[in-house]
DNA sequence: CATTATAGTTAGCGTGCGCTAACTTTGCAA
DNA sequence: TTGCAAAGTTAGCGCACGCTAACTATAATG
């Protein structure tokens, strides 16, 4: 299954949301990202017969490894475009809010040359 | 109508089409972005009743004021993406395949600041 | 003139992914 | 222990947008 936007938006969130929480469940996910529960009762039912995700008996989701590897990838790539962005001039919020998209829509190859322009920048 | 990725997409192949061709098809733009003939007929048939473009009696595609506006809004945007992006160091290709996602999802801001950046690196 | 190729349309399918309405399950508190 | 609030699920809607199959209309050609 190659995860679209939405699976790795879902990852995403839930990697954010273990850093906050001491157990991250499926209500959470709704608040944090604004969508309802059953949007996100079918996302999660997705993500946890593809492997990304484990529900334990008390509703808690945890990554698992290819989750986890998504979820850090995406947050990686979101990190370094918002960065770069507000580089370039950017505003916080709106460098934000745009690497929220881009995120997920860039190559590895433009990843790596941004990432390496990060690290001659500092 | 706020237009979604695939509507711009299709202005701008239109947009790209006129400056080749003498007169731009629905069968053309077909070609040129590899979708079926009914999956252009019914985005044509969308565009045109909301004002992007005019089909005349022979069939030939021509944007109006606001059709126009926006495929050249996001034709702009992706030259400037794949610019910047070659200036970090990305091969061409990718640069031009990163650019044609990314260009529907920067907002006018951080467009802004990749063009002045763009300005300042020549 | 009849045939065939080309362009376009109609009908309808499939998938992703948001939503509401309405249900079930569970845990706590009166 | 009854009962309510919170969490989660099921059923089903709607839209975007790709597709194929099959049709029509038009233009070119033997």
């Amino acid at each position: 299954m190659a995860l679209l936007e939405s699976g790795e938006m879902y990852l995403e969130n839930i990697l954010i949301l273990s850093n906050e929480l001491p157990a991250v469940r499926s209500i959470d996910v709704a608040d944090r990202m604004g969508f309802s529960k059953p949007s996100v009762s079918r996302a999660v039912k997705i993500l946890k017969e593809n492997g990304y995700i484990n529900v334990d008996p008390s509703g808690a989701l945890t990554l698992t490894a290819s989750g986890k590897e998504i979820a850090e990838r995406i947050y990686e790539r979101h990190n370094a475009i918002s960065k770069a962005l507000m580089l370039l001039g950017v505003d916080e919020k709106t460098a934000q809010d745009d690497a929220c998209r881009i995120e997920h829509y860039i190559s590895e190859k433009t990843f790596e040359a941004i990432k390496k322009h990060l690290e001659q920048m500092q």
